[in-house]
RNA sequence: GCACCAUUGGUGAAGUGGUUAACACGGCAGAUUGUGGUUCUGUUAUGCGUCGGUUCGAUCCCGACAUGGUGUC
């Protein structure tokens, strides 16, 4: 399915975007919470449109295990199931979660032999398969599947890898059976090495996807090499399709990858940050168990709009993650996932105003101050 | 009054005549990037009720005292 992406303005490497879906038009750049087991966990959809987010990510890995695409397609699919009707999902193609399950002597060209982390049980999980879930599972923008190798890996180790991903998405695009109704994306992997990002992305590119992801990043590199392999891949993207840098959502990460290019992001951060108490602010990151806030009266930040930063103190947060109450963690969530929508709205008005860098600036000189 | 038992960190407690007093919880802090829904890592008693004694050396043995518990007149 064609998202009918429009670039409406690039400045300083920054793209000021547009898509569309039957959901509605959006807005790039723009951040996607995770919604794992389908739902942004201590989240209802309600808290995540109050919270200005749009989108959502949800994993085939774990709906295929459990409850099984069969239910949710009886469901009449994942917005019908877990009754999220205000934008769009997109479903990782489970690949990051079956490597990290699997021996490297079962990874094959056929697929991935890994051990299911529910019961133990042995599993097979190959691109075609894959797709057929997801198509199954009814998002409407899905992924193909990829190889996620570790790093770091000889260059010969990712180029051997580069290769599988890209026969891989082949094989995952040619059983795409919902082409009409779900865009398939394919993703550039290539480590840190230029070559192999170049050819990921020239040879992923003349597949002609709906949309394109970069994959194989913040996997344990430094911050320079990280940025490194974003920009080696968006420079051979085509620049009228989407592109998706998948699982980054550190702040600072948001801002320099959309000067690399990127226009889509998603991240477990905001919600695993917020459930272990800590939450994003302009001046970095708290953690709000902290005893310094025992009797801090304030807001987490009151420059925040957002559902506890309008009715909640630090103090009383505090007192709610301490105690274990999954309200706290809940508010939390919700501040974390606004911080970060509104940094995309703010990123995109500085696109839109060509100060981009002044932006980058501003940010993270404030946000990595302490 | 007498007899017996007990006394270890914020809590529950283990332990030994000899360098750093186990473990758990709690506390304090850190981590977290295509999810670990309560995770991971670090740290947290210069001291074993008090005062003496024995000993090269005592939280551990002995005595007195203090506090608490049980039994008994």
């Amino acid at each position: 399915m064609d998202l009918k992406f429009k670039l409406i303005k690039e400045s300083s490497g920054a793209r000021l975007g547009e898509f569309e879906t039957k959901w509605g038009k959006h807005k790039t750049p723009m951040f996607m919470p995770v919604g794992t087991q389908a739902t942004v966990k201590t989240l209802s959809p309600e808290e995540l449109k109050d919270a200005h987010s749009d989108i959502i990510l949800s994993n085939t890995y774990h709906l295929w295990l459990r409850p099984g695409e069969d239910i949710i397609d009886k469901a009449g699919g994942l917005h019908e199931f877990m009754n999220y009707k205000t934008g769009p999902i997109l479903t990782d193609c489970g690949g990051f979660q079956v490597f990290s399950l699997a021996k490297p002597k079962d990874i094959s060209e056929e697929g991935v032999k890994f051990k299911s982390h529910l019961d133990g049980s042995s599993l097979f999980l190959t691109p075609e398969k894959s797709i057929e879930v997801q198509n199954k599972l009814g998002a409407d923008i899905i992924m193909s599947f990829d190889e996620c190798p570790p790093y770091p890996v000889t260059h010969e180790y990712m180029e051997n890898s580069v290769l599988r991903t890209l026969r891989w998405a082949q094989r995952g695009r040619s059983v795409h059976s919902k082409s009409d109704t779900q865009a398939l994306f394919g993703i550039v992997q290539g480590g840190e090495f230029e070559d192999l990002r170049r050819l990921s992305a020239i040879k992923t590119s003349e597949m002609d996807f709906d949309g394109y992801s970069v994959g194989g990043v913040s996997v344990g590199e430094d911050a320079e090499t990280k940025y490194k392999m974003i920009e080696y891949a968006t420079a051979h993207l085509p620049k009228d399709k989407i592109r998706y840098l998948m699982g980054v959502g550190d702040p600072v990460d948001i801002v320099e990858g959309v000067i690399r290019g990127i226009d889509l992001f998603d991240c477990v951060l905001p919600t695993r940050l917020a459930r272990h108490g800590n939450a994003f602010t302009r001046d970095g990151k708290i953690n709000l168990r902290n005893a310094k806030f025992k009797e801090d009266f304030s807001v987490i930040d009151n420059e925040c709009d957002c559902y506890a930063c309008k009715n909640f103190t630090k103090a009383y947060i505090r007192h709610l993650l301490t105690a274990d109450e999954s309200f706290g963690q809940r508010l939390v969530s919700i501040h974390n996932i606004r911080f970060l929508t509104k940094l995309v709205e703010d990123i995109r008005e500085a696109i839109d105003n060509d100060r981009i860098l002044e932006f980058r600036e501003e940010f993270i000189n404030r946000y990595k101050k302490k």
